[in-house]
DNA sequence: GTAATTATTTAGCGTTCGTTACATATGTAT
DNA sequence: ATACATATGTAACGAACGCTAAATAATTAC
């Protein structure tokens, strides 16, 4: 919004934007969309509620902003875990960078996008929907992987690459649910292994 | 609380306790803890706040009260699927038992025990535990489950049932994230046929 | 300097939250 | 009939909600 200009006019913003956005993240992360008041966004972001309004728009769009945040977290890892020679492998090295980003004791524990608002009410059917929406994004990146796969033969052909997909992104989402009721990375970690005995042929 | 003798005295309660309670149920259901207000249970149960309390005690105890319905309403499918002669049989019964409950349309999508309160606010830290203790107590009898069959030689010797429980807990939080999100009893179906192949030996 | 522009602080807006006081209604016990 | 006990509807409580008006402070433009 207000510009990355070399030099803006009126009164300097007094506070790090970039900062408040990653605290304003992990109370979003703690406590859900719901869960999350202005008042608490704003101890933890260390400003007063209008310069959280004038800098972000509303509790919605902030939360939008905190989304695009944490998936620029993990966008680098997920990039390369995908990008791995064989389709087994990308899969393999997405559960385990997943177990051990879901049981990062440093972090919140659990997954945003999953965790965040599944379900609510009605002032906040957007959010869902806006999670929904960018969850099927990961399951369709893990599907795209996998036609890939096919195509180069690195997968049998009676296998459905959006099927397995599914039970890719199933398994991710149960392992997050995990997660948010406390299992350690060794824990996720043991479920990932398992998880990948169902790997087709 | 109020006695199930022949005849009680003082004015009889107005309304069904059950029935109300069974549209609460629905509420948190759609709503999450959070999101249900006592505005919104009262509505749909069709009594004004004070019979609630009355007859509930408050939010967190009607919340427990609806816990209780829900895993009543799914308890002897679980017995039934769970008493099949093989472990596999058993938890293959226990995956399609979900994957149809989860994508039953005519109810509300996904399931209680995770969507109501994966993180909030401090105001619901103790629902959270109690819906963790509960799923926990699902994960136990899964693997009581799979202790019993590997006692029986029905699970081979180097599977730890343990890690096996966890794993199929996992893909059933998992499916109810994807039943959350819309997915069909179809797709669900498919999800637990790909999380078998997982099966050990 | 003065004007213009933007950010910050204080204080409070109207609404909704979970919960309850109170008067009244409806039943049994005697 | 009177006394007692419980349930109900109305109405409102204090607190927290998301959000903002208004005055003031800090900067650039001229």
């Amino acid at each position: 919004m207000t510009g990355n200009k070399a030099v803006a006019i009126g009164r300097p913003r007094a506070f790090d934007e970039d900062k408040a956005l990653g605290r304003a993240l992990e109370v979003f992360w703690r406590k859900g969309y719901e869960g999350a008041s202005i008042a608490d966004l704003t101890a933890a972001m260390g400003i007063n509620p209008p310069s959280l309004y004038a800098a972000f728009g509303n509790k919605e769009a902030l939360f939008c902003r905190a989304l695009d945040r944490y998936e620029a977290e993990h966008e680098a890892s997920w990039n390369e875990a995908l990008s791995a020679p064989t389709a087994y492998e990308a899969v393999k090295h997405l559960l385990m960078y997943s177990a051990a980003s879901l049981g990062d004791k440093r972090r919140p524990p659990g997954c945003l996008m999953v965790q965040a608002a599944l379900c609510g009410g009605k002032e906040c059917d957007a959010v869902k929907k806006e999670l929904d929406k960018r969850r099927d994004a990961s399951f369709r990146l893990i599907r795209e992987r996998l036609k890939r796969a096919r195509r180069e033969g690195d997968l049998p052909e009676n296998t459905d690459p959006a099927s397995l997909a599914r039970y890719i992104a199933t398994v991710l989402h149960g392992m997050a649910v995990q997660a948010a009721g406390g299992a350690s990375r060794k824990e996720l970690e043991r479920v990932a292994a398992t998880a990948l005995r169902a790997w087709p042929e």
